[in-house]
RNA sequence: CGCGGGGUGGAGCAGUCUGGUAGCUCGUCGGGCUCAUAACCCGAAGGUCGUAGGUUCAAAUCCUACCCCCGCCA
């Protein structure tokens, strides 16, 4: 039996379009999820959208939408079309599946787990008194707002009551602390593990508001349909509400789920302790993946200015080029900015140069000078993958996505060397040399295209069209079972045109 | 205030855990090749590794203090 691969990322709130984080993290997602699918694992992708929050009913009304629902729907679709839609100017996700928070499945879970908790005795109600914020709907503590100021507004917190239903969490507080220090890979990079430690032992573990007054939006309170839960407690659940039928309960749990940084605490802390007190499986990993960046290195931000719209750049770039920017360029535990040259360049240097210029010498000639058929003949073996296929599956397992594709670029280098020293434009009376270094090249060629497709889906695609192969993945470095039927390919990136200094772009 | 991350040739980064000729990409300069998307290959110039101390035969790497930048619970 292959080993499941169960990979998630953070579902998103549609209450707008989808800006660049959420592209990222469905791109790093994505390169996991077809990388151990390469590699012979039964993998399960899911991603989604987050659409219970009270604030969603006020962006919908703000909108002048019909109704919340038909609000979020129209958002949703946007969402779904970064994923869905295949081609050369989308992202080409492999997600297996794509969970709304306000679909039945999901609450159905929610309800689930709910009784669970409270029959296990982590759920009371009771009355909750301190400082609010009337814009985050949300209650500080001294800790958090020293001033008696929200930190995310800035404005003075009002004395507010409330009744509601509350997960006691106080009662694991011991519990987490055990586990995540006798998992030390549970939570990756180490940075992000040492800071939510270092935040377990500053302040003590409080219970949480898991519920809200309920307006008509929102997922009920089982045993008091007065309230809904709150958002952000019912949309972890989605993980497993997206598996959680008969047929699909085998999944659990997650092998990953791969998160931003702010919401981190939610998943590393909060999340194992209500799976742990309703007595389910914890996910293996949550990976935390840096931030996208404006090209000024700040956060991106409307106030500065600083953002950059996905659908533009891919409209503009196409989706190949810019997931090698984002998957190459920017660390994969590291906040990294999005330089639209930076990306341009590399599409130039890497893409074209490097890359799709080495098939395109390589097929050519081999065609004008051998044909179109290539088998193996007597050909020795002269560049080998072992060792790079070896590294870049130890980087993708320390979730270094940057790393196995600088792995698999110094083999494009190579390649390229390869071909310079033997200069087979150069073999004039020894056809059995000749034949044994083109046929090299394009066994080269054909493994870059096979471990190149987790990352660049339609390049490894491509590649292998015009070799006439298949992707075999980690079988395909083998040399010598492959026969080559060449086509000359188109050019896989032309140049982009950097606009002479003085030009506007 | 506190916590976390960062400060390395012109630009962007790696190396710091496990001290020992400072590495990569881009850019610049020179050479080679001509198969290829004017692409590819080789070589060179260019760095007091934030500052000041300390440990050590030896510090970008360990210790101390300080300065600057970034982020910090939807």
């Amino acid at each position: 039996m292959t080993e499941r691969f169960y990979i998630t990322t953070a579902i998103d709130y549609p209450n707008g379009s989808p800006h660049m984080g959420h592209a990222y993290e469905k791109t790093v997602t994505d390169c996991y999820a077809r990388w151990y699918r390469m590699m012979g694992r039964e993998v399960r992708f899911l991603t989604g959208t987050d659409e219970n929050g009270q604030k969603l009913m006020e962006a919908a009304k703000t909108a002048g939408a019909k109704s919340t629902m038909s609000y979020v729907d129209e958002n949703v679709k946007i969402f779904r079309s970064l994923c869905d839609a295949e081609g050369p100017h989308a992202l080409n996700l492999s997600n297996d599946d794509f969970i709304r928070t306000t679909e039945d499945r999901h609450k159905a879970t929610c309800t689930r787990l709910w009784n669970l908790l409270e029959k296990a005795g982590d759920i009371h109600f009771d009355r909750y008194s301190g400082d609010y914020c009337l814009d985050c709907e949300a209650f500080y503590t001294k800790v958090q707002a020293p001033e008696g100021v929200c930190p995310n507004h800035g404005k003075a917190l009002s004395k507010k009551e409330e009744d509601g239903y509350f997960f006691r969490m106080s009662r694991y507080e011991g519990w987490i602390k055990e586990f995540l220090r006798a998992n030390p890979t549970f939570i990756v990079p180490e940075g992000a593990r040492k800071e939510l430690l270092s935040r377990l032992d500053q302040e003590p573990l409080r219970d949480l508001s898991i519920s809200r007054p309920s307006e008509g939006w929102g997922i009920p309170i089982p045993s008091n349909p007065k309230y809904v839960m709150y958002t952000w407690f019912d949309a972890l659940i989605n993980y497993l509400a997206a598996v959680d039928t008969d047929t699909l309960r085998f999944w659990w749990p997650a092998s990953v789920h791969v998160i931003g940084r702010d919401i981190a605490w939610f998943h590393c802390v909060i999340w194992p302790i209500m799976l742990h007190a309703a007595g389910i499986e914890l996910p293996k990993q949550v990976y935390v993946h840096g931030m996208v960046l404006g090209q000024d290195g700040r956060k991106m931000s409307k106030s500065l200015g600083n953002g950059v719209d996905p659908f533009q750049m891919l409209e503009k770039y196409g989706g190949e080029s810019f997931r090698y920017f984002i998957l190459r360029a920017i660390s994969s535990t590291q906040d990294g900015p999005f330089v639209e040259k930076d990306l341009v360049a590399r599409h130039n240097n890497e893409l074209a140069n490097d890359y799709g210029n080495l098939l395109m010498r390589v097929v050519k000639f081999a065609e004008k000078k051998l044909g179109t058929t290539l088998a193996r003949g007597e050909a020795k073996q002269e560049i080998t993958f072992q060792e790079t296929l070896a590294r870049m599956q130890e980087h993708m397992d320390h979730r270094e996505h940057h790393r196995a594709i600088d792995a698999l670029w110094e083999k494009v280098a190579e390649a390229n060397q390869y071909i310079n020293t033997t200069a087979p434009w150069s073999i004039k009376d020894n056809p059995a040399r000749l034949h044994e270094v083109i046929y090299n090249a394009l066994h080269a060629i054909h493994c870059l295209g096979n471990l190149i497709s987790p990352f660049l889906p339609i390049t490894g695609a491509r590649t292998l069209a015009s070799l006439g192969t298949s992707a075999d993945g980690p079988a395909g470095i083998i040399f010598g079972s492959q026969v080559f039927k060449l086509s000359t390919p188109e050019a896989l990136f032309p140049k982009i045109e950097t606009a002479p200094k003085g030009t506007p772009a």
